[in-house]
DNA sequence: TTGTAAGCGTTATCAC
DNA sequence: GTGATAACGCTTACAA
């Protein structure tokens, strides 16, 4: 038999109003003696409030709800540990929910959430969501911070990059190296990093004099395997192209793989770029020049910055909170004369 | 105002102990029409039981607990996956902690657990778990399942791959390919991965009449700078070895660091191998040879022994639960003459 | 087939 | 400073 706050409180000979008093540390209305005296007995025998019944009445369980696409992406565990250590350094601990991308897998975590009555819930990449689910989020007042996410709502918080400018940074740097016929690889097309590192492709374009040619454009939703068979298309398309952005790291491996199979040399060859500077991005051959976004810190701010809006801190809160990226210069893109 | 099981009771005009039964699913004990009127009114509704007045009662919160140490090491989020996917398979949810082999850190994840009430648990590499903890396990009767930890108990269920088995067979491939002097780079080196290893290590040293040199052994705590670090060492040394198996990939790519900082060519001058296979090993230069653990079949493995501990099928389940390794032989070991 | 009512372990309100 | 007692939203005997 579990021990419960009424054993302590006959064990130590007060009401259980005291024990709550003394647990919760409510400074005043207990003498230090009383205290004391509680405090003793609740360690002898080693008494941990249950915190469902805790929770049943404040109606919060100190938990934080984390969904997002797929743990396997090595983007995602840094930004989950800025996460993790943020929330526990702050008393909360964290649900790790995996959405895969799936409308329904999502919505079923979600309502796991709700029904257990998240402190607040961390969103991201919440590109397939459903209005309706959305709008049950918002009817039931979760607290939630999307990262990396389309939800433009003037209520919504929304961590990310500045996806604009990282690729017109890198479009910059690619034509300085020579290059003019630039392919891109998008991850999952109407996801919102895509969408908007699309745009920036567009715009750097736009500025460079470049002619957009549509069957540079290809997809591979953000997974190794489906970017090798996306480069695989498009080199068979024949149509030609001496650099290539990939919208992230992991479908930069997935290129390499595509150019090794045809014996076409990186970077000499071909140039490629990637997005997220996951750890093993340095580790490859040639060393991947990339985008680095900061998974941890972006896991960080989206901690505390729900954890903020849970503890009803809101005053310094922007909406919208951009962190900086920074062009990782490596091996993979070479001149072009 | 969130709705309850009272507002659907007096909307469905019936008691909230047929609307329990309703939403339990409690085949008998009520009428097919009264169902169906009970199932529209909540749906119209948007009526979600809340879980925690739910686990006050049952006390049962349907959340797996899983402690690890470090979700950034590629071989976790796998094994994650695993969980996760078997836990939403049976409608249970997985709240991950790590607890970055810190015994403090790991308990206070584990009080969290135990005071809500997690229904079972998934304790990864519990090496550092203090004798006191531990009983306070027991003593709770957490429904625990230890993943490759040394907790040797004739009660606690473990899962884990037999590492003298594996390392003896690297250490009979290396031999067959002329290797005689072959170093140990150690993860933790009291936990059980790296102790286990180490035994199969010594073992095979024997079978093949190798004399052991202490002075080939080393320590990298399973992360990567330290494992670099550590060959450094070992190098400075000046003890000559022409191979060296490494406790974990990760500490493979630091190996390949230490290597090249000082020229020395993989696998020309020296033969590296690895232990997990995560999934960038294939893309090192050279590509890693390793052994592979089954990560993502260990954590489904992990997921589905508690579920069946906490729903007390327990009779075909084996205390020892071990998974198969396969030696993955790719291009990071040479032939000596 | 349906409903009443007692609990689950806390916190919170209000007396004393 | 301390303690009854009523919630919190649900499940589950037990009755009807």
């Amino acid at each position: 038999m579990k021990i419960t706050i009424t054993d302590i409180a006959s064990l130590a000979g007060v009401s259980i109003t005291t024990v709550s008093r003394v647990i919760n540390n409510k400074s005043k209305g207990v003498s230090e003696t009383t205290r004391q005296k509680v405090w003793r007995v609740i360690e002898e025998n080693n008494y941990q409030p249950n915190a469902i019944a805790r929770g049943l009445v404040t109606k919060s369980s100190k938990i934080i709800g984390l969904l997002l696409p797929d743990i396997t992406n090595p983007y995602y565990p840094q930004f989950s540990k800025g996460i993790e250590d943020t929330a526990t350094r702050h008393n909360y601990n964290v649900i790790l929910c995996e959405g895969g991308n799936d409308p329904s897998k999502e919505k079923v975590h979600l309502d796991f959430m709700t029904e257990h009555y998240v402190s607040g819930v961390v969103y991201s990449n919440a590109d397939v969501i459903s209005d309706e689910t959305l709008e049950q989020m918002k009817k039931k007042e979760m607290k939630t911070v999307f990262v990396d996410s389309k939800i433009i709502d003037d209520q919504a918080i929304n961590i990310h990059v500045d996806n604009h400018k990282a690729i017109e940074e890198v479009m910059h740097y690619l034509y300085s190296r020579g290059h003019r016929k630039i392919a891109f690889l998008g991850g999952i097309k109407d996801s919102y990093s895509t969408a908007t590192r699309f745009e920036g492709y567009l715009k750097a374009l736009d500025d460079l004099f470049i002619p957009f040619d549509q069957r540079l454009v290809v997809y591979g939703d953000f997974v190794l395997e489906k970017a090798r068979v996306a480069v695989r298309q498009l080199l068979d398309k024949q149509v030609p192209f001496s650099a290539i952005i990939c919208c992230n790291d992991m479908m930069a491996v997935g290129a390499y793989e595509a150019f090794n199979e045809r014996q076409i040399k990186i970077p000499e060859q071909i140039s490629v770029v990637g997005f997220d500077d996951i750890y093993m991005s340095k580790h490859l051959t040639p060393r991947l020049t990339t985008i680095k976004q900061p998974a941890y810190e972006m896991g960080q701010k989206s901690a505390e910055t729900v954890i903020a809006m849970i503890e009803g801190r809101l005053e310094g809160i922007k909406k919208n909170i951009i962190l900086d990226t920074e062009l990782m210069i490596r091996d993979s893109v070479a001149d072009i004369q």
